[in-house]
DNA sequence: TTAAACTTGTTGCAATTGCAACATTTCAAA
DNA sequence: TTTGAAATGTTGCAATTGCAACAAGTTTAA
């Protein structure tokens, strides 16, 4: 699950952020963290909980830039653009851990703890580009329906299945999406009189050959 | 310029290349090389020259995914989406050095030069995370108009300047925010006559305060 | 249990965008 | 320098989308 420390048992990974200087903090649900968060390179890593970095803009668009798990990491990446409102939401109770990239950099200890982690921060690092190339992916098609349908591809590319179970409400999904919410029910709905695609709550069904 | 290889002189980057078994190619103007790029996790360095990664959808849209110059990487990243025509094209004369992230992983020469490597990795892989943000928080913009200040924003973020220098034509630029080119015109126009903007070329000077 | 809050479904209408077509300008190769 | 190709500018029209408003269903917390 945490890639970040995978091969590292518990005493080793904290004696690792014990020397990275890692700050960790606990959030309730509900709550905007984005003040916490420097302005500087750093890793933030989600230890447990749920949070989403969301994008407000001036025309009350609200936007879910990432959905984010135990795990997954999140950085000042998201946090430096000024013109628009980002935050950082957590959605359930959440426990952050913040690491200095430059913390990172300085650390020449080179045992093969270190060399663990190092590499396990490259595929995080690289899983990550993967994901945000995924999401490019989807905002570049044109209509709701093309993104829709680059949205199940993609959720389903890895698991080989035809259902996909929505990590969130249609509602997030839109917002997901960068779509009208109602809109995107609208196309939903077209979708399913086509015989396309079933839905059952969260659980979406596709019919035709992917 | 090629952060990979910073604090590296010559002589050592070509060891470590030779190590990690990575490969060079060149590619003339022009070129389709997708079908080079591996399914794997991979890394291509721009050694040389101008790439693009191309999206072509079956409404005949083209869309630039990534814009690459010299000191750039792109991955397997772009290579693995079945669906849609993803393809990567030389706009000049390239070289392109493709090293597999599984002999990063096997690498375990803890010589500081190998350190040194893996820590400008790390700068590079989260410099394109951040920039993959950027194109997202334009991308999720839902008018033209908005996109449009999104990236003037971004383009002059770093710079601190209010005049904007295009890296490509207006119709790769269209192709880059996923729009259709003759609508950009029309919302550029607008921009004009509101003053807020003025063009000259691929030149674009911000009259407004950012 | 009940009420309030949130989520989902639906629809008409207005605004935005895509598309096609064509004129004009700029660029690049012969 | 000439000429054809590519890029840019412009516009009407059709298609898509956003928006608002409201009904119906579901969840949450008192």
């Amino acid at each position: 699950m945490e890639e970040l420390f995978k091969d590292i048992d518990e005493a080793s990974k904290n004696k690792i952020l014990r020397e990275l200087e890692a700050i960790t903090a606990r959030y309730e649900k509900n709550q905007i963290i984005l003040s916490s968060v420097k302005n500087d390179d750093i890793i933030c890593l989600i230890q447990s909980g749920h949070i989403q970095v969301i994008k407000n803009d001036a025309n009350g668009n609200h936007i879910i830039i990432e959905d984010l798990y135990e795990g997954d990491i999140f950085g000042s990446i998201s946090a430096n653009i000024s013109s628009n409102d980002f935050e950082i939401v957590t959605k359930e109770d959440s426990t952050v851990t913040i690491i200095e990239l430059d913390n990172i950099y300085a650390y020449n200890n080179n045992v093969s703890l270190y060399n663990t982690f190092i590499k396990n921060l490259i595929k995080v690092l690289y899983k990550k580009v993967q994901e945000f190339n995924n999401r490019i992916e989807i905002l570049t098609n044109k209509t709701i329906r093309d993104k829709l349908l680059a949205y199940f591809r993609i959720m389903t590319k890895n698991n080989n299945t035809k259902t996909i179970y929505l990590p969130f409400n249609y509602s997030d999904l839109a917002d997901y999406l960068a779509i009208n919410r109602s809109a995107m029910a609208r196309e939903l709905k077209i979708l399913k009189d086509e015989g396309l695609i079933e839905t059952k709550g969260k659980k979406i069904k596709l019919l035709y050959y992917i």
